[in-house]
RNA sequence: GGAGCCGUAGUUCAGACCGGUUAGAACGCUGGCCUGUCAAGCCAGAGGUCGCGGGUUCAAGUCCCGUCGGCUCCGCCA
């Protein structure tokens, strides 16, 4: 029944064809999305990586393709010879770009066969995700699919364009490099020829594209694959692509300007969309201040407000208790919306709240000029006053306090208000909003370790007036970093870095890292920085995350070919697997290995 | 490491709160009819290790314990 190819040669796409082909002699080769046998003539929807087809098979043109049309089944493969003739005006299909055309069928040659499909090859499923995955190259025949997958090539082409023409240089570095036991954990690969010893995969290109800025390389990017060993996210893989980036002799501005050029083309070259740049900029604490978050979704307003000061001697035993550890109180006022948000779905925020560390949520409501709270009795008249002229409430609205550490506040206030946006239509869904956070702490305190550590990486630069802070205040100290945010996502990061070599010792030793210890991870650059490095300064973008946001994706998976589960593995591959004991004896590994029948 | 939701025909789900006859539906699949459909239609039919293991019970898809897997989140992600 099946037949080979032989001298068949494709002339078209199947999703190509338009009105002007009309009356062509059209070779087609794809798969079947549908069939409809009517009995005499049959209907078929051949599909190819271009989009869908109507073809028709006739017996009264050709008895033998009829009858092969009749044999066929969803998802076969499919060559088919025939004259793309028009539609009669009560046939054409407007839902088909393709759809005031047909192709009837001369010839056939049934290429190949399927088995029956675990899930419809259409954009609008709801299957479990690792059914998908096991199967991924039938949900990569899924139109919404593959366009994801096309749509970041296209990303990808912008911005080597862009890049090549602003005078960057593509330089690939290592993938089987230095373990730095800083910042995430790393995938290790054991090294035969060197017992004992492992490579690390990187997690970024970082040290070595500042070691391309000290050999001279002055303007280098690379589209590069980076390594976590973390737990997964939404947006979150062990394996992401970025569009890593370093300049010499730039400020913060030079960096900003090259990126915003660049997804401005990618934008305008991918969606058709003309982005505004410069992109608005906000300063951390300000962020952190009116959004809780460092990352804030600013395509909708309903900010935070600190009213810690009105109840700093309140009777109210919670709030007062939460100030007196130190913490804060938060109030989100949402304006005008009591009507919407029934007591029931107050009280689901209040656990969704719980599941992020508070203890709870306190909330007002005014109605009718009435205030209705199960805490309103716990406040003074002045605390009261106080705060509805701070959060300007008036009747309708629902306000929302947090009051814990500013951790917790933040965390929970923050999620809240991305909630109740999105729940109360706030959100426009059709903007893409740009943000740079800038002005970031140089370190944070870890409570567990007891130390500062980089909030960025080790190797960003501290602004020159905060140099003499470093040693007794490092928590004042401000850094030359700056993350863009598109829409709430965090897509990319980036710093001015440091180029002396006393400078980059202060802050090992700011961090706790001793002499031989830092000599030992990080000496090559040490030792670079002292051969005449560059000022130099860049930038890594998150490309996964890009073009989910770009595609509207509600998860980073959906826009990488061949992802991996939460658990960190892959259905399709059944990756990561045990391995043979004699793989391990020439590593000299020793493993506890369940033992497996074969 | 922790919290939550989920797992029943090929697929998506109902059945579970309140244990009891032969576990249902839709789509898909198979066969038949059908010359203008495009989510084709009509008729007939097949299809189940209720994720896995253990427990309670006269009796478990249903209750209990454990475990595996998928998703979301916290921690983690310099």
């Amino acid at each position: 029944m099946l037949e080979p190819i032989e001298d068949w040669e494709r002339s078209d796409y199947c999703g190509c064809l338009r009105i002007k082909d009309l009356d062509r002699e059209v070779t087609l080769m794809g798969w079947i999305q549908s069939h409809r046998d009517h009995g005499g003539v049959i209907f078929v929807d051949l599909r190819d990586r271009e989009g869908i087809v109507q073809v028709v098979f006739n017996p009264e043109i050709s008895e033998e393709s009829h009858k092969k049309g009749e044999s066929v089944r969803d998802e076969w493969v499919i060559a088919v010879r025939g004259k793309v003739s028009e539609r009669s005006a009560d046939t054409r299909n407007p839902n088909l770009l393709t759809g005031e055309i047909e192709v009837i069928a001369t010839e056939v040659k049934i290429l190949n066969t399927s088995k029956v499909i675990p899930f419809q090859i259409e954009n609008e499923i709801n299957v479990d995700e690792h059914l998908r995955m096991k199967h991924r190259y039938l949900d990569l025949r899924r139109p919404i699919m593959r366009d994801n997958i096309i749509s970041r090539h296209n990303m990808v082409a912008a911005a080597r364009n862009y890049l090549n023409l602003e005078g960057f240089i593509e330089i690939e570095t290592p993938y089987l490099t230095r373990s730095t036991p800083e910042g995430a954990r790393d995938f290790l690969v054991p090294s035969r020829l060197n017992e004992g010893a492992f490579y690390a995969l990187p997690q970024s290109p970082q040290l070595l594209k500042q070691t391309l800025m000290v050999a001279g390389f002055d303007r280098y990017y690379q589209i590069v694959r980076c390594f976590r060993d973390e737990d997964l996210r939404a947006d979150r893989q062990p394996e992401f692509t970025q569009i890593d980036l370093e300049i010499s002799f730039v400020k913060e501005n030079d960096v900003m300007n090259v990126v915003e050029g660049m997804l401005k083309a990618i934008f305008k070259e991918t969606k058709g969309l003309e982005i505004e740049t410069p992109f608005k900029k906000m300063g951390y604490e300000e962020s952190i201040l009116k959004y809780g978050t460092d990352r804030p979704d600013t395509r909708f307003g309903l900010e935070l407000q600190d009213i810690s000061d009105i109840f700093e001697n309140s009777d109210f035993k919670v709030f007062r208790g939460a100030l007196d550890k130190g913490g804060i109180i938060k109030a989100l006022n949402i304006k005008g919306k009591a009507g919407e948000l029934s007591r029931k779905e107050i009280d689901a925020l209040t656990e969704q709240a719980k599941t992020l560390g508070a203890k709870g949520l306190a909330w007002i409501k005014i109605s009718g000029g009435e205030w209705q709270s199960p805490i309103i009795k716990f406040f003074s008249k002045q605390e009261k006053e106080r705060l509805e002229k701070r959060l300007r409430m008036e009747d309708g609205d629902v306000v929302f306090f947090g009051a814990d550490s500013a951790h917790v506040v933040n965390l929970v206030l923050s999620q809240l208000r991305l909630v109740l946006g999105e729940r109360l239509g706030m959100i426009d869904q059709s903007i893409f909003n740009f943000l740079w956070i800038e002005d970031f702490p140089l370190f944070d305190y870890d409570q567990n370790e007891k130390r500062y550590v980089s909030k960025h990486h080790p190797f960003t630069s501290p602004r020159e007036e905060d140099i003499k802070i470093l040693d007794n205040d490092p928590a004042k100290v401000i850094s030359k970093a700056y993350d863009i945010v598109l829409n709430g996502v965090e897509i990319g990061g980036g710093s001015l870095r440091i180029y002396r070599k006393d400078i980059q010792e202060k802050i090992f030793k700011a961090i706790g890292l001793k002499e031989e210890d830092a000599e030992e991870k990080f000496g090559f650059l040490l030792e670079a920085l002292d051969f005449g490095a560059p000022p130099h300064g860049g930038i890594a973008l998150g490309l996964d995350r890009i073009v989910m946001l770009l595609s509207g994706s509600q998860s980073i998976r959906d826009v990488i070919a061949f992802p991996k589960t939460q658990k960190g593995s892959d259905p399709l591959t059944e990756a990561p697997s045990e391995v043979d004991i004699r793989q391990l004896l020439e590593l000299g590994i020793r493993a506890d290995i369940k033992s497996k029948p074969e």
